[in-house]
DNA sequence: CGGTCGCTTGATAATCGTCAATTGATGTGG
DNA sequence: CCACATCAATTGACGATTATCAAGCGACCG
C-alpha cells in the first residue's frame, strides 16, 4: 500500500479525473467542489488491508480503480463480509460514528482511491449546502443498502440471495461504467459466500445450476450473464425446490 | 396516530423534555438546539403505520413513548423486520436518501414521537458545526448498527441470534431508563422472529430452551433476564448441538 | 361464550452445511 | 524447467439445523 500526498502540478488533471469518478447522483457543481478535498491518492495490491477499529478513519475513501470488500470480525474469530465496493463508491461512511466497531477493508485487487480527509468534508460541507445535502445522503444511501442486505440475508433462499448478488454486483459495475455482461469477479467464491451467509459449496453448486438453466456462463471468476432478466425474476419467484437438493440431474423425459 | 403542532405556551415544557429525551450520545448544547426545532408531537395506537416509500417522509422522528418496528417490504409479498426503535432512538435517519426504497414504521404499542422536519434540521445544521457532527454521527451510527444485524443474520446460529437480541434489547432499554431486566416486550413472537430470519416455533423453542438453562424467565411476553452475562455469552461461544435439535429432554443423570 | 390470534409443543421434512476427495491454477525452490 | 505445495473451486454422499405441518391451549375481544 503507497500513499501520494497530491503536489500542485497534477492537482488540475486530478481533480477532474476525480470529479469524472464521483457518482452521477451528485450534482456537477457538487462534485467539483469535493474533488478539490481530494489529499491524497493511495494504491493498494490485492489483500492490502485499512484496518477501522474505532473510528481512527480520518478520511473518506472514493474507490477509483479495483475494488474492496468490508469486513466484520466476530468475537470468535468469525468473519463477515459486510459489503462490495466498485469503482465510483465511497468507503467508510460509517466511520462517523463515534461508537467503536470493527470492519476492516480489503483490497480484493490492485486498487487505487482517493482520499478525503473528514477535516475538510466537513468543514465545506457547513459551506455548501448542495454539497451537505449529498454527503447526508451518501450515508444515507449506504444505509438503505445495508437495510437491503438484511433483508437478502433474513428473507431470501439461497437461489435467491444469488440472484440478488448478481444482479446488485451487474448494476454496481454499470454505475462504474463496467462492462456489465461479461463480468470478471475480483472476489472468491468464499467471499461472496460470506457476504451472502452461505458456504463456498453452495455457492458453486448454485452457480452450476444457473449455468445448466442457461441463464449465466461460468468460467472460473469469469461469470457473463446470458439471461439477466431470468436471473432478477428468482427474486420474485416463490421458490419450488431447492436446486441445492441433489435429484435434479436425475429427471429425463 | 394523531398529530398536534407545537403551540407557543406549551413550548418551552415541550422543549425541555425533548432535550431529556435526546440521546446521551450527543452533548447537552447540541440536545437544546435540536429541542428547539420540535415541530409537532405525534400520537400512534398500536399498530399505526407511518408509510416511507421513496423519500416520502420529511421530518426525523424522536421516540418519546412506546416503540416501533422498521419493516421492508419484499416483491413478492415478504416482509422483513430491519429494526425495533426504543425511546430516545431517531427514526427516518434512511430517508435523507435520493434512492427510491420501502420500509414502514410501525407502532408496536400506544407510542408518541417528536417531529423534526428535515427542512429546519438542514438549515440549523449549516449553522452550528457541533450539530451537524452529531447529526452524521447518527446516521452513521444507525449505519454500524445496520452492518451488525447483518453480521447477526450471515454469521450466528439461531441460538446466538437470540442471544443477539436479547442483548441488543436490554442495551437500548438501559439507554431509554426503562428495566433492563424485567422486559415486558412491546413485539410478537412473530416479529422477533422475522428480524432474527428464523421462525415463530424456533424462537418459542429457544426460549423455552434458555428458560430450562435458568438464563431467563419467560412469562408470555415478559422476559426476565436473570443472567445476563450467561446469555451474552452465548455470543462467544463455539456453538454446540443445536438446542432445537428434540433429543435434549432425554437425558438424565 | 364463541372466535380469532398469539404462543407453545411435537413429529416430520427440506434446505443447506459438513466432510471428503478431486481437479486445476498458481507459485516456489531446486 | 519441473516437482512440489498450496489454494480455489467443484462435486458427491451424508447429516445437522431449522422450517414446515399440525394440533392444542390460553388470552383477549366482541
Amino acid at each position: 500500500m503507497k500513499s501520494y500526498p497530491v503536489t500542485p502540478n497534477e492537482a488540475a488533471t486530478l481533480f477532474q479525473h476525480c470529479a469524472d469518478r464521483l457518482p452521477r447522483a451528485m450534482p456537477a457543481s457538487t462534485r467539483a467542489v469535493l474533488s478539490r478535498l481530494v489529499a491524497s491518492v493511495v494504491e493498494f495490491g490485492a489483500g492490502d488491508t485499512l484496518v477501522h477499529l474505532g473510528s481512527s478513519f480520518n478520511a473518506l475513501h472514493l474507490v477509483v480503480d479495483g475494488a474492496f470488500k468490508s469486513v466484520m470480525l466476530g468475537e470468535d474469530g468469525q468473519q463477515q463480509v459486510i459489503h462490495f465496493y466498485w469503482p465510483s463508491e465511497l468507503m467508510a461512511l460509517d466511520a462517523f460514528s463515534s461508537r467503536t466497531h470493527a470492519t476492516d477493508l480489503v483490497a480484493l485487487e490492485t486498487a487505487r482511491v482517493y482520499e478525503f480527509p473528514f477535516a475538510s468534508i466537513e468543514s465545506e460541507a457547513l459551506k455548501d449546502a448542495a454539497f451537505f445535502e449529498s454527503l447526508l445522503g451518501f450515508v444515507s444511501d449506504r444505509l438503505v443498502e445495508a437495510e437491503g442486505d438484511q433483508f437478502m440475508l433474513g428473507s431470501l433462499q439461497a437461489t435467491q440471495r444469488l440472484a440478488f448478488f448478481l444482479t446488485t454486483t451487474r448494476q454496481a459495475r454499470e454505475h462504474a461504467h463496467l462492462d456489465a455482461v461479461v463480468i470478471d469477479l475480483p472476489m472468491t467464491r468464499r467471499d461472496i459466500a460470506s457476504y451472502l451467509g452461505l458456504t463456498t459449496e453452495s455457492v458453486s453448486r448454485l452457480l452450476g445450476w444457473m449455468e445448466r438453466q442457461a441463464m449465466i456462463r461460468v468460467d472460473r471468476r469469469r461469470i457473463t450473464l446470458l439471461d439477466a432478466n431470468r436471473v432478477k425474476a428468482l427474486l420474485e419467484d416463490t421458490p419450488g425446490m431447492s436446486p441445492l437438493t441433489n435429484r435434479s440431474a436425475a429427471m429425463h423425459g
